[in-house]
DNA sequence: CAAATATAGTTAGTAAAACAACTATATTTA
DNA sequence: TAAATATAGTTGTTTTACTAACTATATTTG
């Protein structure tokens, strides 16, 4: 079956490009004296986008399991940038808000964070972009559970 | 500039199905009782498939940093799977190859690999397979150094 | 209502990624 | 040849991913 190996291609070239984006980002990101990271990025423009949020959502809308979500919260907490609420209903939850200081570094680095998103896409074109969404929508859900 | 906001989603997708792709690998390892990691098996496939290395020879193939592969090799070691030997003209560097124990583990993993690596793929053609990769290489080329 | 179950979040362990700083050895060049 | 530079690999630190096991609180059900 010659098309089993060369499909098996196609994990390394994927894990090898995302490694590659978050690497180019998180460079930059450093490049520009930001003391975040990318993922705690994430995070961060959820927050700005969709107001206030559980670790819960903040969790699915960012596809990052719930350990993971409180480690970068714990981190976001430190440094000021998010504040954990209390949930006046469930006491098993906290709200998660921005900080002023949050906000603040959205509304700065959103610019760049679209110029460094924008980089990995020159010479590629819109339908270029709906094939790409296409594939890999195909891949996610294929192996969903 | 309405493009940045919507390439910027390129990131989280791709981002999202290279983990979702692992991660189902990574399962299905467990499952199956495998000691290994995904990681770990594109190491010894390598070394399946072009026999001795050394590490720089195969962080480079597998795309990892140094300190990545010396890691991934010691973890190998450990396991009886390769075996660091002295480079007979070169006191720096190691030659690493499989032990016999490596050997029949790759034999007996490859078609289960392959399948694996099939299951992201139903429903996508060979065009898919030439556009995709044709992106990533694109986006990988925009932000090489 | 009490017991069983589900949910929100945390902690711990292992693996990997990225970077910086390091040791040891080779190679180049002044 | 001695000094400078390059290369092979290691170690330390931080962050993230995933799993499992855990606490605390809510909700469901018998």
């Amino acid at each position: 079956m010659q098309e089993a190996l060369k499909y098996s291609r196609y994990s390394f070239l994927l894990d090898r490009t995302a490694r590659r984006v978050k690497q180019y980002a998180k460079q930059r990101f450093r490049e520009l004296g930001w003391t975040i990271t990318v993922d705690q990025w994430a995070v961060i423009k959820q927050l700005y986008d969709k107001g206030e949020l559980n670790q819960r959502e903040l969790a699915e809308l960012t596809f990052k399991d719930h350990p993971t979500m409180t480690r970068i919260i714990d981190l976001l907490s430190t440094k000021e940038l998010i504040l954990r609420k209390p949930h006046p209903e469930d006491r098993r939850s906290f709200i998660i808000a921005l900080t002023n200081k949050g906000e603040e570094l959205v509304k700065d680095c959103l610019p760049e964070v679209q110029s460094i998103r924008m980089k990995a896409w020159e010479n590629l074109s819109e339908s270029d972009f709906k094939e790409f969404k296409r594939i890999l929508d195909s891949i996610y859900d294929n192996l969903s559970l």
